[in-house]
RNA sequence: GUGAGUGUAGCUCAGUCGGAUAGAGCACUGGGUUGUGGCCCCAGUGGUCGAGGGUUCGAGUCCCUUCACUCACCCCA
């Protein structure tokens, strides 16, 4: 094998993309009924963007964008996430004198420098929804419901829905310094890893799958008991909103995520059909994004979720392939011809047809259209062809029917179409 | 970046203690039926044994190096 593709990047073959398909369709459908507009961003941004954006000193920014210099000199990355792209956008094109509000999705790759593993390439698909310029917690609800609405949708099940508050600008600080406080005492039982967290990032600890970490934070401070009270009655209307559309969730007050933008409202849905990389999906608020990247002061809020964890988890009895309708058997060179000008009007017709091409027995005709999965068969014989009448075998009942050539369209799309 | 595991036909795998021309099933092509699919039977195509080096009379098998893939860590979707 002369070229493959490269580490991470994957080629999605047609025996899979009926599934991208379904869910691509089923994530346009109940986010535009939800109100959301699609909008679509470039693959590359400048490097400054997602620096500012997702913050210096996250791993993504540190050691896993594909970043590069272009012709000119410019520092480009090819995007790690949507969110910091469509604010850009929102921004850029002052999207907010139309409507402060912005509710808007996107679906595409993302392209991260990171060791592949299951649930994790480095070219890998998200489907992404936020909405722009409200801060009000019914939007947090409603999203969430949106989101947990599409996964049922698709037909996911088993599914958990992980609900945190990471409060905001003025009482994290407070609550890092609280933890490390607490944590410092006993620093002795963390391991290497987390010695080194507890100084740059202690709520990372919660992550640590170390046991003795795990026992040193236990009884650790949590998050909600530290967040101001502008947090706490955001957070508590929350639970309320999800509490009246009778959404289930779980407080998992050690769930931190590894973005800086995030504040106050933090979610994620996990399966434990997944293996290690266990979240389907994950999101939450970021109302200080905006600022970071543009200087204006817009709240937001989003999800992304991961297609390739998402597909995994898809109803297996599903049929997610569309088999042709009717394979036309020509054997002989004069019918040929026939079935080559057939096949093209059906096309037409929204008739999904096949036809031989090559010349090969009818046997072998016929087996490669079972193989296709075709409904029916039209034999086009020399005998009947003369008499200006044809075959057309149902391939389930194995029931034929010689039919003059005139009515074999009509008949076909009766039959495929049903009426 | 770190660790572990696996590399033999398109796919799943067998290959004994180092021994002769590297096998099976599935898939593919053709035939058994001169014009009828699946099941069955017969035949055929298909291999740099991941690559390079070493040990040996002899390497798919042992040793070294390297590459790829997989899973896990870090972290995230």
């Amino acid at each position: 094998m002369a070229i493959t593709a490269i580490r991470g990047f994957n080629d999605i073959l047609p025996s899979e993309i009926g599934k991208w398909q379904f869910v691509e369709k089923m994530a346009r459908e109940v986010f535009e009924n939800f109100g959301f507009s699609e909008i679509r961003i470039p693959v590359l941004e400048r490097t400054e963007l997602f620096a500012r954006g997702i913050g210096e000193a996250t791993d993504i920014v540190e050691k896993e964008m594909y970043t590069f210099a272009d012709k000119s000199g410019n520092s480009l990355t090819l995007r790690p996430e949507a969110t910091a792209s469509m604010a850009r956008a929102y921004l850029e094109h002052q999207l907010y004198t139309f409507d402060p509000v912005a509710k808007l999705y996107f679906i595409g790759p993302m392209f991260r420098y990171e060791r592949p593993q299951k649930g994790r390439y480095r070219q890998f698909y998200q489907i992404d929804a936020e909405v722009f310029g409200v801060g009000n917690p019914v939007v947090d609800a409603e999203v969430i419901l949106m989101l947990i609405h599409f996964l049922r949708r698709v037909g996911l099940e088993k599914l958990e829905l992980q609900l945190n508050s990471l409060g905001c600008r003025s009482c994290r600080p407070r609550y890092k310094e609280g933890l490390k406080a607490d944590l410092d005492e006993k620093s002795f039982q963390l391991c290497e890893d987390c010695q080194r967290r507890l100084q740059s990032n202690p709520l990372r600890i919660f992550d640590c799958k170390v046991q003795t970490c795990q026992d040193a934070i236990a009884d650790a401070p949590k998050v909600i008991d530290f967040i101001c009270d502008e947090c706490a009655s955001h957070f508590d209307k929350v639970k309320e909103y999800l509490g009246i559309a009778g959404l289930d969730y779980h407080l998992t007050p050690r769930m931190v995520r590894g973005l800086d933008y995030y504040t106050r409202t933090a979610f994620e849905v996990v399966s434990y059909d997944l293996g290690s990389q266990n979240a389907v999906t994950g999101g939450g608020r970021y109302d200080n994004l905006f600022q970071e990247i543009g200087g204006l002061d817009v709240p937001g809020i989003g999800f992304a979720i991961g297609m390739e964890r998402l597909i995994s988890l898809l109803p297996k009895d599903r049929e997610f392939i569309q088999y042709p309708h009717l394979f036309i058997a020509s054997p002989g060179k004069e019918t040929h011809r026939e079935a080559y000008r057939l096949a093209n009007q059906l096309h037409v017709e929204g008739i999904r047809a096949e036809f031989d091409y090559e010349g090969k027995s009818l046997k072998s005709q016929m087996r490669r259209a079972d193989k296709l999965k075709a409904r029916y068969v039209l034999i086009l014989g020399e005998e009947e062809l003369k008499k200006g009448r044809a075959v057309l075998r149902d391939m389930q009942d194995k029931s034929q029917q010689e039919l003059p050539m005139p009515d074999i369209v009509e008949t076909l799309k009766r039959k495929v179409f049903g009426h």
